[in-house]
DNA sequence: CACTTGACACCTAGGTGCGAATTT
DNA sequence: AAATTCGCACCTAGGTGTCAAGTG
């Protein structure tokens, strides 16, 4: 990793967050008010395992948090297209609250019911893909894939894993900078970068899974889970097609038109799906 | 990888062993020909895992080629000093042929006979280590490791294998190529590398073990093989002190002499131990 | 009571030499 | 006969949810 690219950008994405939180929205292709540089602003990003991530979603997703360090499941994979093919890119990724909430499971109905209001924020940290940097041509030849990632509800983490609240929300964001070789190139730092987030990919932050059916969909779909199957070892066919359509809510029919093609950047602060943004 | 570095010291290697085949050796310090880069005159080079490889050269290291790529046992590992902490290297790694024979094992006395002239040279690959290109203060931070490098005997690989033949033997050699970011630099490519060579890490690359004791040293130190350990779990303290010192012969003497401490760079073609050269 | 931790059995993924079968 | 190939049992290394125990 190189410590001179990261500081770069750090300056960048602080601006992304402030513009997410004063501009109401993106509108796909409208006018802009900051011209992104070349080499980003065709990039286009499309999710991985989006059948999948959905499955998880209309249960409401959760993730595993623990001391050591956990992975995602599923894994946060793209595609990404409109790059640059020599110019060279730094891909990452980080989690932002989706509220300043925090939540307990009622089992008694199988809903997550609010608890209060957030606990103090967790260190935010940025995880760099280890490939980074490289070339457009290399990010774009094949998947990209985070399956390195580790949460962990470890605040004094010191192994580099993303450091989440328990019973928090948080909506996991990538982000693709564009290594300036120019002098001075900090001066355009907020030209060089995009940012992309996938509704479909939010999720609980746990020590415990709470909901029974995210238990049984994780055992049914992810390989290293496969000692605790019953059932026929023939449903894994995920990453195709949705096993069922969203449903009838607007959340559903949100995620359905947003993020069933892939994406592009718009000029600001660009989303998966460019409606689709959190709650805040 | 970056091909466009790739190219540009292709040619700067293809000098190195032409130089390795005309001039008879490098005197430790002496006078140059031939001005190194600041980048790599002062590189140091340390192998490690020395007491291992010198127990394994003692009795003749084979190493096993199959078709699918095998790995080295032991793995060619390296501890860097010297670089510019801030300049960009590529590091790598090819094989040599040792000489131009191909070899046969008599088991009655236990020993390796020459049976006649090399087969036709196996197509010659290059094996970058899969950090490269990095900064020399993240190659020098810590172990070097070439563990993902495979050997194999398939002359038609197209996994990036590094192709051998069987019944020869070879000499690993290590490069150390500063990424110059001047324009026109492939003019000054001669300058910009240096290559190391431990006469420790010879090899006969077989496809089945010849010498039984070989055999056994494989299945006392890889952990891979604990499955066919039978005696005491206690030997396996190897990479601090040889077990025992290297014996009578004038190559043992050598290799105590020349790779008992770092390894500095020489002007022309650097090689870990300056006068242990292969014969050739 | 709600939440977290850690040991555990059970997997995936892949690196070992063995030994029978096959090829040259 | 010599050399190679391939399936195999046995490892390492590490990713799963479970369950009992611990914490506040």
């Amino acid at each position: 990793m190189y410590m001179e690219v990261c500081l770069l950008f750090l300056l960048g994405l602080a601006l992304s967050q402030s513009c997410e939180l004063s501009l109401p929205g993106c509108t796909d292709g409208g006018a802009l008010f900051i011209t992104k540089a070349p080499q980003v602003c065709g990039v286009r990003v499309q999710l991985e395992m989006q059948a999948l991530w959905r499955q998880f979603d209309q249960l409401g997703t959760e993730m595993i948090v623990t001391k050591s360090g956990r992975r995602m499941f599923p894994t946060f994979q793209v595609r990404i297209s409109g790059m640059d093919p020599s110019a060279e890119y730094v891909l990452l990724m980080d989690f932002i609250p989706v509220d300043d909430k925090r939540y307990r499971y009622a089992f008694h109905n199988s809903s997550w019911l609010v608890a209060g209001r957030a606990d103090v924020a967790a260190p935010s940290r940025m995880h760099f893909h280890p490939d980074s940097p490289a070339p457009g041509a290399q990010w774009m030849k094949q998947t990209v894939s985070f399956d390195t990632l580790k949460l962990t509800n470890n605040l004094l983490d010191d192994n580099g894993h993303m450091i989440l609240n328990s019973m928090h929300r948080y909506q996991p964001r990538f982000h693709v900078v564009y290594v300036d070789p120019a002098p001075n190139s900090h001066l355009n730092a907020y030209k060089n970068f995009c940012s992309f987030s996938f509704p479909e990919t939010r999720f609980m932050a746990v020590t415990a899974y709470q909901n029974h059916r995210i238990t049984q969909l994780k055992i049914a779909s992810n390989p290293f889970a496969k000692g605790f199957r019953t059932t026929d070892p023939q449903d894994a066919d995920y990453g195709s097609l949705p096993a069922s359509l969203p449903s009838g809510d607007a959340f559903g029919r949100l995620v359905q038109r947003c993020s069933g093609k892939e994406t592009q950047a718009c000029g600001l602060s660009s989303h998966g799906a460019s409606a689709a943004k959190p709650e805040r």
